[in-house]
DNA sequence: GTAACTGCAAACCTTTTGCAGCTTG
DNA sequence: CAAGCTGCAAAAGGTTTGCAGTTAC
């Protein structure tokens, strides 16, 4: 089974072109909030790709290892979101009570990153905001 | 065994006043960065006061659903943090290599959620920043 | 052909829960 | 005394791992 969307991306990085990992790379590229491994898998499932949920995960490590996603916590769930690392960088607003999660464009951060740097004397590689409240439609039913 | 140190608080907050939670709250109070369940349940330990880490959690839980503490999965272990709920508004900034968090001054975020809020029209309650990189001590040795 | 990848099942680790006994107000 | 806490042990998630078989290069 061959996938070549992705080859040249993949070997680039010394990892194997598999179509697990193109699929994979796929859907996190279509998403535009963070996804947990489940859902991942899940989404194969239903376009009748079989696979395991261990070797999602695994590849959702590597890609994380490479730099190619990150991983984060939100929601305060106990579960683990990855999304890919886009270059435009986005930060999520996420609904307390659906946990549903929005996109929010633009990042105020760069200058106050500087600063930090120079002060505390950390080589800042990147930061995460998340933003969070009731979404319109929870906002009226708040319990 | 009774413990006074925080009684009106706790019952102003429908809590009964217990050796536990008192003791909890203090080590919350006394660090300025997050702490997992484990680590509150070790420093208890230490300073040899009996206690189940199954406690700790249901008092860390109880803390959060009372607005006393924050939780949070700071620096993406599969680890729950937890923080207590200052008014004084703190952000953190975790070393990538070591975990350690320091935490930084300030926040610039007050306006930028009030046009979120009427942009989206989603009702912010908070946010949460977390900035990362290498430390001082780690910079050097980055790998 | 070989190194890398995957499926499966089991292990692991963190967090939650049921229940019985104990404490606080 | 009653309601609320806690300890203990077991269960319940989510994630990782060992191993054997398969695939990409």
């Amino acid at each position: 089974m061959q996938n070549t969307d992705n080859k040249e991306f993949f070997t680039s990085q010394g990892l194997k072109n598999t179509k697990s990992r193109n699929l994979i790379y796929e859907i996190l590229e279509q998403s535009d909030v963070p996804v947990t491994a489940e859902q991942v898998y899940l989404k194969l499932k239903e376009s009748d790709f079989k696979i395991n949920l261990s070797t999602v995960y695994r590849i959702l490590e590597i890609f994380v290892n490479k730099g190619i996603a990150l991983k984060s916590n939100i929601a305060d769930s106990n579960k683990s979101m990855f999304e890919l690392n886009r270059m435009e960088h986005k930060h999520h607003i996420v609904c307390i009570k659906c946990k549903k999660m929005f996109s929010i464009e633009g990042c105020p951060f760069d200058e106050i990153e500087k600063k930090i740097q120079s002060k505390l004397d950390f080589d800042v590689t990147g930061h995460k905001l998340e933003i969070f409240g009731y979404c319109k439609d929870c906002k009226l039913i708040k319990k």
